[in-house]
DNA sequence: ATCTGTGCAAATAGTTTGCATCCTC
DNA sequence: GAGGATGCAAACTATTTGCACAGAT
């Protein structure tokens, strides 16, 4: 069962009922594996309201099934919760284009780190920012 | 010298000229040891004009005298850039409080992903999101 | 005296909310 | 048929820009 799929079921069991604007969104966002912004989502599916697609995100990030990227601090994106696809960013500073990847012994740091916090770690974050090999290419 | 004295002479390096507005929104920053928000400053300087506030934020910014920090998408922060006093933040997802760490492992699980990276990384964010002490103690 | 820096107010951009209507269950 | 879901438009919040004037050099 595709991400998509399974968003739609939890969805029932939380009791929601599904419009046409959920559906749509939720394919969108399955179909797509890094983060999207929600003002893309919106300019992608003409035929849904704007607000929809913020209630449906946000509904979403509730339940799980999304998460935020913050990847600069204007606009946020959202990517779905792939199980066991944990994974972090590079953005580059002067084209603004995302990549994913994920390291294994970033994530034992930061497990470690948690282990000795005060706080009760539950979520993080990673964004690694530079340029590029297209951008470095290309001049400077 | 502190950070203001030295933030000041950097923007008179750079050919700005010395005003009242920059001149708080600096002293301000050099007193505040972690992140404040743009509307913070702009509210204990209540004889700074808020574009004057975003203005200085930026060209502070350019010159790498602060650096942003994005800790839950609504709003952007700004801190100082101390030398030697490189650090991350954890976030309570509670009461929104704010607590800088530094870790010498995540810091080379870190490096180590630039060496053999594709992206030339000139600079990271890390940022672990929980539960203070203080929220978990007072019930859920 | 010149030309940058500043404050104010208006403009923008992203996000949220109110509400009448549509559609699922 | 009832109540949640949706789209539209208006409201809000953070940030940016335009502009006349004050102030630094």
């Amino acid at each position: 069962m595709d991400w998509a799929e399974q968003a739609k079921s939890r969805l029932e069991e939380a009791g929601f009922r599904t419009g046409a604007a959920r559906r749509q969104v939720i394919e969108l966002l399955g179909d797509e594996s890094c983060a999207v912004t929600a003002l893309e989502i919106d300019r992608r599916l003409p035929r849904v309201g704007r607000a929809s697609v913020y209630r449906t995100l946000e509904q979403l990030e509730q339940l799980e099934l999304v998460h935020r990227v913050d990847v600069g601090g204007e606009v946020v994106a959202f990517e779905r919760n792939d199980p066991g696809g944990h994974h972090h960013h590079m953005v580059c500073v002067r084209c603004g284009r995302l990549v994913p990847f994920s390291d294994p012994g970033l994530e034992r740091a930061i497990e470690a780190i948690g282990a000795k916090a005060e706080f009760e770690i539950t979520a993080h974050d990673v964004l690694l920012r530079g340029v590029c090999p297209r951008c470095s290419e290309r001049g400077n």
